[in-house]
DNA sequence: AGAGGTTTTTGAACGCTGTTCACGAAACCA
DNA sequence: TGGTTTCGTGAACAGCGTTCAAAAACCTCT
């Protein structure tokens, strides 16, 4: 009754991915999987090692789509001719948010999943594709008169990714709902804003530093 | 045998969070708990009404420390007549990320407890320790002569609150150890020079925005 | 001290979980 | 067709959180 061995594995990450996104990471059971796809508990284990297997799959597939989204966005502005450097990174900083609130429960799932204890495994997958994202940050601040190294350009490309993260995440952690989408808002519009700001007076950033007592 | 019910309670929670210290969420099981504290799992459900009670009590005594670190932190500077923005800046950041450091296992289990489903239950006790850490910060930006209005002055803590978190949290997802002690050392001092130098410039920061699309 | 009542502690038992693996069916090849 | 290999199956196992009837401990009053 097998169709295709790939194309079953494809339907066993649709159904992984709706049940993270409806009910976390306690949502993916074997048991469940096996069931909505019409295969054996077995089978599951034939297609996937484990699981965590079958969650680090679906947390590609998200990767790939965030990255698609940013990657989007900019072609969209880059469509209507639109350069200027604040809206760029606003309309990257949207898109995240979007992308988060597409999938409300899969996505902090990815987040809980990296965060259990033996990432010896292959964390390699993962950074590829976010320095994918990193690199796109990157070329917005070049487009920008702020003559920063390569180097300086990539740490704070780094920054204003963590930043934003912080930002939608720790978000979403408190209130209500509409409460927090302002709250959001005028967190990323700030950073944003300060950011560039800062970067326009141009001069030295110091990597050594008193950064404590 | 029992000595005192909330001394118990007490031990108990000890060892609970040496074991999510050294385990992650999936390592704080009753029958563990039982087993070191030398009681019965009985007991333990007798103590809290959950192991997730077990947890949210763990994350709150976390918090509690975290708060007292800030307070320390800025205490300490006080002490040594220090008042410049930035030191005291980078020293809260700095103090965070000593105390991650410090809890490698306990407080990424506590990330990871507060993204699971039903957040419905009583956030308002998370809250309310992490708004005592936002006016610390707002304090500090206070301090400084950047005139900003205090509704704005809030929305900046907490915006540099969740911009160190996630150079923090997003930090520590990634390759060795020391080579992004480096990295994040770097992100926050970037973000903290970006920072006060784009407050600095004083202006309006407005609300209204084409946040994307 | 002893009887009666109340509270606390206990651990066997229940249902659910991830994971395995002998077995049988199906597919493939010559 | 016969032999071989591959693949899907689901009962079985160990471990989990949680419950609850019974036992133990404790308290009170005569």
């Amino acid at each position: 009754m097998a169709l295709d061995k790939e194309e079953t594995g494809e339907r066993v990450l649709a159904i992984a991915e709706v049940l993270l996104n409806e009910g976390g990471m306690d949502n993916l059971k074997a048991r469940t999987i096996a069931e909505q796809a019409s295969i054996s508990v077995g089978s599951v284990y034939n297609l996937f090692s484990d699981l965590d297997g079958v969650h680090r799959a679906v947390n590609m597939r998200l990767l790939d789509r965030l990255g698609a989204a940013g990657a989007a966005a900019m072609a969209d502005l880059s469509q209507r001719g639109i350069t200027d450097v604040r809206q760029r990174l606003l309309a990257l900083a949207g898109a995240y948010v979007r992308f988060v609130e597409a999938h409300p429960g899969s996505w902090p799932a990815l987040l809980a999943f990296n965060r259990r204890r033996p990432t010896l495994a292959e964390p390699d997958a993962y950074e590829a594709r976010l320095d994918q994202l990193f690199e796109i940050i990157a070329g917005v601040l070049a487009g920008g008169d702020f003559d920063l190294d390569a180097d300086t350009r990539r740490i704070a490309a780094r920054t204003l990714w963590s930043s934003v993260h912080g930002i939608v995440t720790s978000g979403y952690a408190a209130r209500s709902v509409r409460r927090q989408a302002d709250e959001i808002d005028q967190q990323i519009e700030l950073l944003v804003a300060v950011f560039i700001r800062g970067l326009e007076r141009g001069g030295t950033f110091a990597h050594a530093g008193t950064t404590a007592s």
